[in-house]
DNA sequence: AACATATACTTGATTAGTCAAGTATATGTT
DNA sequence: AACATATACTTGACTAATCAAGTATATGTT
């Protein structure tokens, strides 16, 4: 009848990304599941976290954590507020330019991640139990290719 | 200071997902903002249609859909309300099974799906540039080996 | 046949995020 | 110095999705 998939328009690289969205949607539900229930926070959460952890000073700008995680300063303002009320960052205002407000992550932060992250990592393995190892080196140079 | 990417806890898978994770953010936001600005529809409604297509009698069950993009039923419910507003999909109650309320892509669905495939197609493939095509191959065939 | 359990879907309340507009500060140009 | 423009952030209004609970129908067990 009609093959969507051997139209004239498809290629590869428009499977490339409906594979990724669709794997990701499957995978970033299982994690946040898993993360919320053990640790109280989501994957969005726990990318904040990784990116402060890595800063230079543990410390970022929240337009730099927007960048990051490919998300707008407002969404960033929105998703900080709970972060901070459970104290898993804080402000710190050791600013020149008035106009930032870095975000610091906490010892308890820091305790978190560290936690979330065998979480993580214990829970990808299972997730990707079809990707043999050297396969995984491969998939993860592709990937960070893009 | 503290390597975060060195530690024991640390495992490729999970370099893999949070690495799955960002590049879906990115593009996802792309293919978002294109098929928006170009067709009305966002990346989801694309791939509801493009699942509809697939379907034997172009027909699903909502739990089907559900199931296919890893959303809950209620999210389904709610996703197709402004679709069929807009005639892209209909219902179809045609069911044997007086629980199931069946959606069919309609002409005018089928029509915008063809136009926002080459729409996606094309964006895909800038925004993969780095990616060259046996790349392309093997990255395929490892996302569709999860 | 009656009853318990499972399935398909919808709805109310809530959460996570967007965009557009606004505030405050910084920077670059005359 | 004054002014225009750019940057960092916040806020109001909205969209997309979740979960928990509810309705309706189907299926399996005695």
């Amino acid at each position: 009848m009609l093959s969507v998939n051997n139209m004239k328009s498809d290629s590869k690289y428009g499977a490339i990304t409906k594979s990724l969205w669709l794997n990701t949607a499957v995978i970033s539900r299982h994690l946040d599941n898993s993360l919320g229930a053990i640790h109280g926070i989501g994957l969005t959460e726990y990318m904040v976290l990784l990116n402060l952890m890595q800063a230079p000073n543990q410390a970022l700008r929240r337009i730099d954590i927007a960048d990051a995680l490919a998300r707008t300063a407002s969404g960033v303002t929105r998703m900080l507020m709970p972060m901070e009320k459970i104290g898993l960052v804080k402000k710190d205002t050791s600013g020149r330019d008035a106009r930032v407000s870095l975000v610091k992550i906490t010892p308890a932060g820091e305790e978190l991640f560290k936690n979330a992250s065998a979480t993580l990592n214990s829970k990808s393995e299972s997730i990707l139990k079809n990707i043999d190892s050297d396969n995984a080196d491969t998939l993860l140079m592709l990937l960070e290719k893009i």
